[in-house]
DNA sequence: CACTAAAAAGACCGATCGGTCGCTTTAACG
DNA sequence: CGTTAAAGCGACCGATCGGTCTTTTTAGTG
């Protein structure tokens, strides 16, 4: 069974995760920590060594809860046309409450530790490179299959999917509106199913 | 002419903008802005009631720059495909230096101010605003002359060139590679000349 | 139930934060 | 050049920052 002390440290890094994506990875003092956990100084500083080290470790879980959100929305899907828009629509909160309040923590992060905290910048650099590398697997696998056209270069399509999105979470998410980032998934599912996927041989340099 | 005070006030909000743009609107103390600007605490109070002014004024500054930048890419341009082109194009600093270090300052404070600082939220907000309908308006124009297709809409087309523009910014700006960026400009290059420019009469339901 | 180790508390520390103010220096102008 | 207001300086303020340490409370176990 779980002990206390690691209950309740996994309360505070879960409370911390949501916390820091809404107020900021940087910001945040350990004084709302304290407030919103219930925790005094003391209590957290034992299961903590640092501000900086339960920043890192609520950054690693609010990464692990997008990355297995995506990762469940693929189960079922054969091709990959049908994996790519699966994981372009797993952005998009339609039904049930938003799961990560604040948006993706790994743009966040990107841009708030940029020339600020070369730390957590590289867990951002690691954390978005495995979500690239995941849709870029999936490209080099639809492609091998001929399900996918031979002349796109999966860093490209990665670049633009993963781009898109995130822009139109930031959009967003600034208007508190969620109609840029739907605007956003219809574009992408329509680049994804008329510029990737294989066609009749109709041709079209891209 | 311009007094000393006028010239300096200046010289400070410029390296402000740069300052903040790079290390975060919301972290950087007045201790730094002393050490770029060379001023002493006295002084820099002089000209600014608070240092919340001075990110106000800072932010403002880099706004018009970028805005000052796009504007002019318009130049010469006569066709509202040339001048959405004329400006995905002005994101990619092939030539010369980067303009504005730091990335976009309309999507960093986006970012940072969410949930943390009203203020500087509400003037992102403007910013992107002003921004977006600048963009709508060139389609608007496009589409009455029958240069752009009918049947899109203007708000969904800013939202997809403008998430997708500030994503790859972000992506090149975290892995300081232009290469994400270009992908996103070639995309987009790629939808504004074959998904909203009319073309013979071949349909394809968007 | 008793005992012990884990967990939590909270007073305390030096550093730094944003901001103020009286004083000195410098620039602008007759 | 002399005068005066603008510009700049830097010591100082209370608040808050991240972090430490001793003490108290609580949870788990024989």
């Amino acid at each position: 069974m779980t002990s206390k002390g690691e209950r309740t440290r996994n309360q505070v890094i879960a409370l911390t995760a949501d916390l820091m994506n809404e107020q900021g990875w940087l910001g945040v003092p350990i004084s709302q920590v304290m407030a919103v956990s219930g925790l005094q100084k003391g209590g957290l500083y034992r299961h903590f060594e640092s501000r900086e080290a339960l920043a890192y470790a609520a950054f690693d879980h609010a990464v692990a809860r997008v990355r297995d959100r995506l990762i469940d929305s693929l189960t079922g899907c054969e091709t990959a046309t049908e994996q790519l828009l699966a994981l372009i629509h797993a952005y998009q909160p339609e039904d049930g409450p938003v799961p990560l309040p604040g948006g993706c923590p790994i743009m966040n992060v990107a841009i708030e530790s940029d020339h600020a905290h070369p730390g957590l910048r590289e867990r951002a650099v690691d954390a978005m490179s495995r979500w690239r590398s995941l849709i870029e697997q999936i490209v080099l696998d639809g492609m091998r299959r001929s399900e996918l056209r031979k002349d796109i270069d999966p860093a490209n399509v990665s670049a633009v999917l993963i781009g898109g999105l995130e822009g139109g979470v930031m959009l967003s998410h600034l208007y508190d509106d969620p109609e840029p980032l739907q605007a956003a998934i219809r574009h992408l599912h329509h680049y994804v199913e008329h510029d990737l996927r294989r066609h009749a041989p109709e041709d079209g340099t891209p």
